[in-house]
RNA sequence: GCACAGGUGGGUGAGUGGUUAAAGCCGACAGACUGUAAAUCUGUUCCUCCUAGCGAGGUACGGAGGUUCGAAUCCUCCCCUGUGCA
């Protein structure tokens, strides 16, 4: 899932996303309530009116905020107290408040309010942080049922695909509307979030806890905080056991190109990650045949195409060197390109897998998913 | 020709007697980036040597000479640039 915090996948025009084959992408309530506010995104019909996105939306519910922007917030059980890093004005966020702002936006999917937390913390820190968050799962919940018809309505014309809020999400069908009449939105799907942070006996009790309290999709959140990769591996694989297969399961905030893909293999279903948009920003390049850094001199004169594996309109079209000149030139078009290219192989990847798990082949190797066949 | 102003490292530009191989910014060259406060951040950027260190030596602030224990900084002459006046 491509991320596009602020209603936007930076750099990315909605339409090329739609080229790209992105079908669903992340916004972020924290950001939006922000800024424009979720009165006016409600007022506009909706997120996906607003930014002309007809395809699935997931919103983070801030609770990855209250993590990263730490400085700024207090916490107790009822909620969290942010500064708002725009102008230092001071906002409250509940599980409630969080419900409440993700359904006003209007988004397919929506996250229960968690708390990430930090690494590295000690045990007793872990576990009441974790507990926390079970609570504020379990209000998520209680407030996002009694009041998830109160999505925006949506005057949506080609409204092609959208996640059902029944069941999970794989078997959900597509809805296909081509009339100018309004239609009330279906209602979102709200995910939990489990915790645990670096304790497998901690991350088995969270996943529990979360599943009893019962959810169409589940999210692994507290991961990729900083830990060593291995880490971040064991504790995903080992979460995986307690999260029902038929459902989706969500790491959230992962990762490179052969973490996506190994993660896949153990069973996750959904990822996000900046990784492919900020990194194509700051000039580091996905292929086929490893990352490349696209600002370094020697691509100066490489006629090359970037990824010559690669079928997208950039790799079809530009050369290295071009590339490499558009960024040391410090324009837009350098970190649109990019973008595209790594979104592109990105999304390509999973394309590659889901035919791999299609085939039987989950274990597919990773140089497997990256080869093309010979023609 | 006269009068002012000025010539500093790849560029720009601080520095007006000593802790200055010379700030900052730009450029160049590397590196980082994982539920986006990120078109961001970090490092290196005169030469040579080694035991690789807040190491040793060399060269350097238009040119030449001088004053001084010590000069990018003060003095003399010269060269060059800009502006104004003839």
């Amino acid at each position: 899932m491509p991320v596009g915090t602020v209603a936007s996948v930076k750099a990315v025009p909605q339409e090329t996303l739609e080229e790209l084959g992105a079908q669903i992408i992340l916004g972020n309530t924290y950001h939006l309530y922000l800024r424009p506010g979720v009165e006016t995104v409600r007022r506009m019909g909706g997120l996906h009116r607003f930014m002309s996105w007809n395809r699935a939306i997931l919103t983070d519910s801030g609770g990855f905020q209250v993590f990263s922007l730490s400085e700024l917030r207090t916490l107790n059980e009822e909620g969290v107290t942010f500064r708002s890093h725009l102008d230092g004005s001071s906002h409250f966020f509940s599980p409630e408040s969080a419900m409440a702002a993700q359904i006003g936006l209007g988004a397919d999917i929506i996250m229960a309010f968690d708390e990430c937390t930090e690494y590295p913390a000690d045990p007793a820190r872990v576990r009441a942080s974790m507990e926390m968050t079970a609570r504020w799962a379990a209000r998520s919940k209680k407030y996002f049922e009694e009041h998830k018809h109160e999505v925006p309505w949506q005057a949506v014309s080609g409204f092609e695909y959208r996640v059902s809020s029944g069941g999970n999400g794989r078997n959900s069908k597509p809805e296909t509307r081509n009339g100018s009449a309004e239609l009330p939105s279906a209602t979102p799907a709200l995910f939990g979030i489990v915790q645990g942070g670096m304790d497998r006996q901690l991350r088995k009790e969270s996943a529990e806890r979360t599943v009893e309290i019962g959810f169409p999709g589940y999210a692994i959140g507290g991961l990729s905080v900083g830990e060593p990769r291995e880490l971040t591996r064991e504790i995903v694989e080992s979460t995986l056991e307690h999260l029902p297969k038929d459902q989706p399961r969500y790491l959230m905030g992962v990762g490179n190109p052969e973490e996506i893909v190994e993660y896949a293999s153990l069973g996750v279903d959904m990822m996000d990650c900046v990784q492919p948009t900020r990194a194509a920003r700051h000039g580091l390049l996905f292929t086929s045949e490893g990352r490349i850094s696209i600002k370094q001199a020697r691509y100066a004169q490489d006629s090359e195409p970037l990824d010559p594996n690669c079928g997208c309109r950039v790799c079809q079209r530009y050369s290295r060197a071009y590339l490499r000149h558009l960024y040391a030139s410090n324009e837009v078009l350098a970190q649109i390109l990019n973008t595209v290219h790594n979104l592109s192989f990105y999304l390509d990847t999973m394309r590659r897998v889901r035919h791999s798990i299609s085939l039987g082949e989950e274990s597919r190797s990773l140089s497997g998913i990256w080869s093309r066949p010979k023609p």
